[in-house]
DNA sequence: ATCGCTATTGGCGATGTGTCAATAAGTGGC
DNA sequence: GCCACTTATTGACACATCGCCAATAGCGAT
């Protein structure tokens, strides 16, 4: 049994080749249990290579979250902006509730990932990709003229709340989406007219 | 400059000075960037002592982290039960943040823990002590005999909202405490009135 | 003093990571 | 068709960390 020979790519191909199959491991399993020679290995390359495309370990992992957390990013501007306060939170957290299941594994694992244990690098990244969410909803919400800081820090505790409930529903399984639904419903209802009004 | 000659401790005592110098650690780096080598020198100690009390590396991480939840924790059932909702409410989002704010370094540390990237058992850890203040809220807001599951779960989203939202506060500092008790207190007030009813 | 228990040490083997010179797969020139 | 020439790809070296275990040496008991 021959292992096939060496193949010569494009830079951008392998690269790409590269990352897909880390993205697929890095779902499977937590950062510390996958090796860069289970990544090279899976994509059939010296495990140098992964390296030489991709510098550090750590780096990697970086563009692997981006990529999982790209998905969920999608624009949410579909929200119609005369409908009654109301419909538009609903339409929010319906669309939010339709793609966190759809591509739940990779968004679970791109949650989960919450951090190397605190590293800096991809709290950032977590923390960039929620600040997007927030400015997103703000958007939806019909407050997104320029918010003020305090205003885009209050969005981001909910779109914090969105997150951890989203993971409370789809892994302990023991809330129906319709429960979700109207806590998340609920929830941004009250702050919006009741705590978002005290930051300009 | 001699090194201090080896010193015979009593087991429970060179093990705890042992986690108390790891929690220190932890909560300056992350997991990744201290080495059981760091822990073990801090604490005047040869690597293999450390392996030998607390087994493998993640074995003394999950105790640290036990050991920064601790604190946190402690029970809030000084809520009087006489107080109308309101009242209740307030008491424990002040509580709370009390809290928060005082052991701030650590008890961040230990929710940025958020897990070796999706780590089980540090994740179940942390989730074990977030379900813990889950039935404490629970209990202080009036609903503690024998709550549902769902019920439960709805109240982990709240914790985990505030949990959030803590961070939040304390690393970016653009909320000031005032808005974050608004934010709190309105969305557990909702959710009391408007989502918990829909789970028994 | 010295004996014995065991807390403590130090080193071995295995695994993972980053780096870099050496190699060979293609591509274009002739 | 053959031969440079570029550079994608490899393999190995150096280093760090981890788990493990036999050997060592505190310290109380006799």
């Amino acid at each position: 049994m021959e292992a096939t020979r060496r193949r010569r790519m494009e830079p951008d191909s392998r690269r790409g080749e590269i990352l897909t199959v880390a993205v697929r491991l890095f779902g499977q399993r937590p950062y510390s249990e996958v090796s860069t020679t289970d990544v090279a290995r899976a994509a059939g390359v010296a495990r140098g290579l992964v390296n030489h495309y991709f510098g550090t370990k750590k780096d990697l992992y970086l563009e692997v979250v981006r990529v999982m957390l790209t998905v969920p990013a999608v624009a949410l501007e579909q929200v119609r902006r005369d409908d009654p306060l109301e419909r538009r939170v609903d339409t929010i957290v319906s669309w939010f509730l339709d793609v966190v299941s759809r591509h739940s594994t990779s968004w679970l694992a791109a949650v989960n990932a919450g951090g190397i244990a605190g590293d800096a690098e991809v709290d950032g990244v977590i923390a960039e990709a929620i600040d997007v969410a927030a400015v997103g909803v703000l958007g939806a919400v019909g407050l997104g003229e320029s918010p003020s800081e305090a205003l885009r820090g209050m969005a981001r505790s909910y779109v914090g709340l969105a997150v951890f409930t989203g993971r409370e529903w789809l892994q302990r399984g023991v809330l129906s989406r319709e429960q979700v639904h109207a806590l998340l419903k609920t929830s941004l209802l009250a702050m919006v007219e009741e705590v978002f009004p005290q930051a300009v």
